[in-house]
DNA sequence: AATTAAGTACGAATAGTATCGTACAATTAG
DNA sequence: CTAATTGTACGATACTATTCGTACTTAATT
């Protein structure tokens, strides 16, 4: 399984893959603690999923220690790609402005970040014919 | 059932309301012609889960005549807000802007959708303290 | 040293999703 | 009027994902 070859993780296997993008990297106890507080599910299903992961090729893991310590191995960056492209498709007809226009529409944004957009937005302009 | 309760719909219902949307009604044998241009499946496959989606009240159909017209039973943008809120907090670590600008570095964009952007940044602006 | 705690491995049960064959009904073609 | 065609209904099956109990191992506590 090499990294071209995009395994698609399920919703569960995202949710575990979030937690590991943003501490970098977690044991089975921590990313389950996270979960936990959002949702019941005990230890050892996390455990599980994390090993099916690993079989997947989703995470990487150092086995030395006794506790082992689990990386992503799937760019958050990737995923994103993915998920928006199938979105767009599925859910906006194919049209990503149509897709910004309704995020921009449904959550609150503030001066900073209109000015990041606006910025792109004229960096792509001079890109465009 | 009420339209508060939002049925999630799976991903092969998804592309099932995806035609419907564009479409506004249709048959099942019309929605199955659409869905084998990208993929094998067998027609009762997409009559069954017709059938389900009914159930499930994602979507309505007139049986008066003898081949039933299917409408959504799911407005589109109920399901794009669903699924956008989803896709920030799993994959954008909550960032809405990480998403836009996201998409607006994969995806070309013409001068027409760049404005038309512009436009909207330019109407939030006024509401944003 | 013995007991408890914390960890991994993994089989198996359960639940959810997708697929299709077959039965039957109604319409259409010959 | 009979055949073939086109449709719906739905049970059975396969596949995928999720969940957790239990066995076993290692480390820490007493």
């Amino acid at each position: 399984m090499n990294e071209n070859t995009f395994t698609k993780p399920t919703e569960s296997e995202i949710e575990i893959l979030q937690v590991l993008w943003q501490k970098k990297q977690a044991t089975v106890r921590e990313i389950h603690n996270v979960l936990a507080l959002t949702k019941a599910v005990g230890y050892t299903t996390t455990l599980k999923l994390m090993q099916l992961m690993l079989a997947k090729g989703l995470v990487a893991r150092d086995p030395t220690t006794r506790t082992h310590i689990y990386t992503p191995a799937l760019q958050q960056q990737h995923a994103q790609q993915h998920y928006l492209q199938k979105m767009i498709t599925n859910l906006f007809s194919g049209s990503s402005t149509e897709l910004v226009l309704q995020v921009l529409g449904n959550h609150k944004t503030n001066m900073a970040e209109i000015s990041k957009i606006e910025e792109f937005l004229n960096t792509i302009k001079t890109k465009t014919v």
